[in-house]
DNA sequence: TCTGTATTATTTTTT
DNA sequence: ATAATACAGA
């Protein structure tokens, strides 16, 4: 997956490096000097606990990779340093970056180990399985695996409460696991329905994911801990292995990650750790900054480097970044010192909807990438869903982007599907994978069949898989035996492949053999034939994971742990991000996005001091991506969900008006207009109530808005179709959707914004479309 | 009893 | 818009 041409470097032993030693460390001496005092100072403080407040931009990745090399320079065998990062993304970079070093410093490279917590534990888990109680070929629930395990444990229990979703059950589980709380506990300290319900919960969901030989995110961690923490022989072994260890990111760490952290440190005592507390974005997921803040106390003797110099941005984005997050309490204040001057300014724009906020970036990427475009430029925003205007807008535009996060290749259906094939050869009582895929492609084995299934299982005590052999094994007339007897053999010829063949002959043999490819060659849409590129782009994945060395389990440990921020390759161009994933990256342009009360901050969040707090943090971390130029916007109305909702007006964030106004110019074309840039000062009239805010909006917007789609594809007949009345015009105009190809419009109804239009495709049926969204032309 | 179509609820952030 | 669910037809 994200393997490079140096994960087959050869490691060099430790002899190798002695021989060259003394010319080594002259060469690594000079690379030194490029760094600041500080720096230089976290980089030699070699041995015994080193903390490392590190503000943003300050290069404190330059600080972990120039450390980990001057180590190896010293003779320190690189296999037994250890770095854990926060993405997979940041832990390829920084290998790639340590070998640059060594290569310059004319050192052999060797490879420390660099991963995040959560592969470094499912390594280590699969090294240790016996030791740990487990199956060597455990599977590893992604998020979607773990929402549907819940969904089925509630299913198995009948609970359907309107307020317990089940993901918001993930989230009390989650929290539960990382406090250390078993079921029973939850229970014990359950004084609402609810809470008694999410202790049931929990229990059958523990029960399915070990029924199903499978862990959760949390399960990684938590068992790892567990194995090293009980096992005395395990733990020495794991301790003798790391000789020096290095935590980037320290500030989002959680308890688990703290206990395990201190477990593979040992009385050794080397361990480097690197945060800041104004960064700490994750505490809804467990991370805890007192972890960070009582490091001095947890190891007393522990040297405190702080980089206060800042080489990523200008001057004026520190400033505003610095004012926001200096109304946080309970900081151990920092000052961060531009080592660039002072830049532009910081602009705002506000923007009647998310489309004019759209088109307004779309036009300031379009300026800024005009000529070269070896910029960097982001999009960040609070929630997924506000891509979805900037995309539009984009493609309408013509300015080429790429998204980070929402569904990523190993999320996708298809994908999925093949890996649930893949997970029920190695263990077919894994009830999520079997229900994932029982009938896809359709083989006859609809819900009623499957509900049986779940009764005979439930009544028993079994997997899914033992009901199927039941059902199967009574003689039973029903019509479902025979396609379940099918499905059976199915896996069990799969199961025969595994053991007999390489693993991308083996997925090809999953696809051919369970009908899949047949499904969609039959099928055959745009989309299906995308699923197939899909899925052969899954098969060459997994022929180069072999080829570079790995096993299949690796290969599925990588699929089930990559991360959204993975993605982003750095490259120049156009990056749609949420504020979360840009944490650690670096853009030359920033859009500060959706700047709006109930967005950012968000309305979830809005309630509690602390919740305000950590979107505060935010905020920050996304100012302070930016190098060049940072560009704040909001749009006054949006909708809450796709269509049926209301517009809704909005006040600006409150964040805005925590940034100093002198540092801010107002875009021309802004709502906002110059006089209103008060609004970024703390100011009591700012808070009035919606209505009236709306008032004056409407006060303030010219009197034609323009129709926002002018660039959009042709919008046939709208000025005949607004005369309402008499048969539509639009009735029997021939029109082109994206994927269902030319249909007849067969009914309109709504007007304006709400218009929606019945289609009829031949031999497709008839579909309902809203105008606005669906993407239809005139034919 | 399965399958396709109509209706409805759904969006915080993520390893 | 999408995903889950309800309903009707084969």
């Amino acid at each position: 997956m994200h393997r490079t041409w140096f994960a087959r470097i050869v490691t060099v032993g430790y002899h190798d490096v002695c021989h060259f030693f003394l010319n080594h460390t002259d060469q690594m001496l000079k690379l030194l000097d490029e760094l600041n005092p500080e720096q230089r100072q976290a980089v030699e403080a070699q041995d015994g606990p080193v903390l490392i407040l590190a503000g943003a931009g300050t290069g404190k990745t330059r600080a972990i990779t120039y450390r980990m090399a001057n180590l190896i320079a010293k003779g320190v065998p690189a296999d037994s340093i250890l770095a854990v990062t926060f993405t997979n993304k940041a832990a390829e970079e920084m290998r790639n970056r340590v070998t640059d070093l060594l290569l310059r410093a004319g050192v052999p490279p060797g490879q420390p180990w660099v991963s995040t917590f959560h592969s470094l534990c499912a390594r280590l888990l699969r090294r240790e399985a016996p030791a740990a109680g487990l199956p060597r070929d455990f599977a590893i629930y992604d998020d979607d695996d773990q929402v549907a395990a819940v969904k089925l444990a509630m299913a198995k229990l009948q609970i359907d409460a309107d307020d317990l979703t089940p993901r918001n059950v993930l989230g009390r589980i989650s929290y539960a696991k990382n406090h250390g709380k078993s079921p029973e506990q939850v229970r014990a300290e359950a004084f609402t329905q609810d809470g008694r319900q999410t202790a049931d919960i929990f229990a059958a969901y523990e029960k399915a994911l070990h029924d199903s030989k499978a862990l959760d995110f949390d399960d990684l961690l938590l068992r790892s801990a567990r194995l090293l923490r009980e096992s005395q022989i395990t733990r020495e072994k794991w301790q003798a292995r790391f000789h020096y260890i290095h935590v980037d990111e320290y500030q989002d760490t959680n308890r688990v990650q703290y206990e395990l952290m201190r477990l593979l440190t040992g009385p050794r005592q080397n361990i480097c750790v690197v945060g800041d507390e104004d960064q700490s974005i994750y505490a809804w997921r467990g991370a805890d900054v007192s972890i960070l803040l009582s490091f001095s106390r947890d190891f007393p003797a522990a040297r405190v480097v702080k980089l206060e110099r800042n080489y990523r941005s200008t001057q004026n984005i520190l400033d505003a970044a610095g004012a926001v997050v200096a109304n946080n309490p309970e900081r151990l204040g920092k000052s961060l010192k531009a080592e660039k001057s002072a830049g532009i300014n910081l602009k705002y724009f506000e923007g009647r909807d998310p489309q004019a906020e759209a088109e307004y970036v779309a036009g300031e990427l379009d300026r800024l990438l005009g000529g070269d475009s070896d910029q960097t430029c982001a999009i960040e925003y609070r929630t997924n869903s506000q891509s979805r205007a900037f995309e539009e807008a984009f493609r309408r535009q013509g300015v080429r982007y790429k998204l980070v996060g929402g569904f990523s290749f190993y999320h996708r259906a298809e994908v999925k599907d093949a890996l649930a094939y893949v997970r029920l050869a190695m263990h077919p009582e894994d009830d999520i994978s079997l229900l994932r895929v029982l009938n896809v492609p359709p083989r006859g084995i609809g819900k009623t069949t499957v509900d049986a299934l779940r009764e005979t299982a439930r009544t028993d005590g079994t997997p899914l898989w033992n009901a199927i052999e039941k059902t199967v094994a009574s003689g039973t007339v029903g019509r479902a035996v025979a396609p379940l007897r099918t499905f059976q053999e199915l896996i069990g010829k799969l199961q025969e492949a595994l053991s007999t063949k390489e693993p991308a002959e083996f997925l090809h043999v999953v696809l051919e053999e369970s009908g899949y490819m047949d499904m969609l060659k039959d099928r055959n849409t745009a989309e299906d034939v995308a699923r197939m590129e899909n899925l052969e782009e899954l098969t060459r994945a997994v022929a180069e994971s072999m080829e570079a060395g790995e096993t299949f389990t690796d290969f599925l440990d990588a699929a089930s742990l990559v991360s959204d921020a993975d993605q982003y390759e750095g490259k120049p161009g156009v990056t749609l991000i949420t504020l979360h994933s840009t944490k650690g990256l670096e853009f030359d342009h920033v859009f500060l996005t959706g700047m709006e009360e109930g967005i950012c901050p968000h309305s979830r969040s809005i309630n509690e001091e602390k919740g305000i707090e950590e979107e505060r943090r935010l905020v920050y971390v996304g100012m302070t991506r930016a190098r060049k130029s940072l560009t704040l916007t909001r749009a006054v109305y949006r909708r809450v969900f796709g269509n049926e909702q209301q517009l809704r007006a909005s006040l600006p964030s409150r964040f805005l008006a925590e940034i100093p106004s002198e540092l801010v110019d107002t875009v021309r074309g802004s709502l906002a207009e110059i006089g209103e840039t008060r609004r970024y000062e703390p100011d009591p009239e700012y808070s009035y109530s919606s209505e009236e805010f709306l008032r004056r909006v409407r006060g303030v917007q010219k009197p034609a808005p323009a129709p926002r789609r002018t660039a959009g594809p042709p919008s046939f007949g709208r000025a005949n179709a607004k005369r309402a009345g008499d048969a539509n015009p639009m009735l029997g105009r021939r029109v082109r959707h994206p994927s269902y190809g030319v249909g007849t419009i067969v009914g309109v109804e709504g007007d304006d914004e709400d218009r929606r239009v019945s289609v009829s495709f031949p031999g497709r049926g008839t579909k309902k479309f809203v105008e606005r969204y669906a993407q239809l032309e005139q034919a």
